[in-house]
DNA sequence: TCTTGACTTAAAGTAAACTCCAGATTTATA
DNA sequence: TATAAATCTGGAGTTTACTTTAAGTCAAGA
């Protein structure tokens, strides 16, 4: 697969594709014999994957330092593995305030819904 | 209330509230005679506001339309109540995202507690 | 009064994660 | 074969949200 139609089937941009192989997000892609990127199944599968941990805002260095200590081996599993477990315990509290934001609005928006102005109204928070 | 207080208060430090203050995510905070800013319950309310809101990832430059509305008062009630709307459906996406890899991680450190390479650990995906 | 520490502003600097650009090379099409 | 479209690399630029700096002002204690 060429990075355009890479780039189409995950809806990434062809500079985002060849920023993260040069980040280390993925590993690095075959080439063809010109010198262009070649996408296998495999590779497409890292993508989809680090695709999904970015737009649950995993940070770049932690997803990188995962495929390097991936591409090192088995010696590596636990190392690999305390990785994400971090990151998962940093998700869960993003998402924990975030659900309080969530109700917060809620109430916000419902009270906006009503005429009396209340002291929350004036307030504006 | 002094900066300083506030900063503690809110766990914020004095350079972001006054970036706060500067990039209008809260009003104006009253002054001192000689200058110093002055923080009052309401500017409190404000700031515990913006606090919740900045910490779900809401954009600085919707809360500050937000309180640029709220300052021109009721006739901008509707408007305002857009911005939340839509703020609170972006945040629900960014939280169904999230929960979706979360999902996923668990899975997959669930999959490095075992001692069995699967295909899936192969991957590294 | 002097000095020390808290506070002020405007402006520059930083970090993260892309995004764009220039100039060269490769590949597909007429 | 000529040319247009796609891709390459290295490096610079952008955006968001702060954070730091510099140079000065204000206020409380010795």
């Amino acid at each position: 697969m060429t990075i355009a139609e890479v780039s189409k089937k995950y809806n990434l941009s062809a500079d985002t594709l060849r920023y993260y192989e040069r980040a280390g997000l993925i590993p690095a892609v075959p080439r063809t014999a010109g010198g262009f990127r070649d996408y296998g199944e495999e590779d497409c599968r890292w993508i989809e994957f680090i695709k999904c941990m970015r737009s649950a805002g995993l940070p770049v260095e932690a997803l990188s330092e995962y495929v390097a200590l991936f591409q090192k081996g088995d010696s590596t599993r636990e190392e690999r593995k305390q990785i994400l477990i971090r990151q998962r315990r940093q998700l869960q509290e993003r998402l924990t305030a975030m659900e309080e934001t969530l109700d917060r609005l809620d109430k916000k928006i419902e009270s906006y819904e009503q005429w009396t102005p209340c002291i929350e109204y004036k307030l504006g928070v």
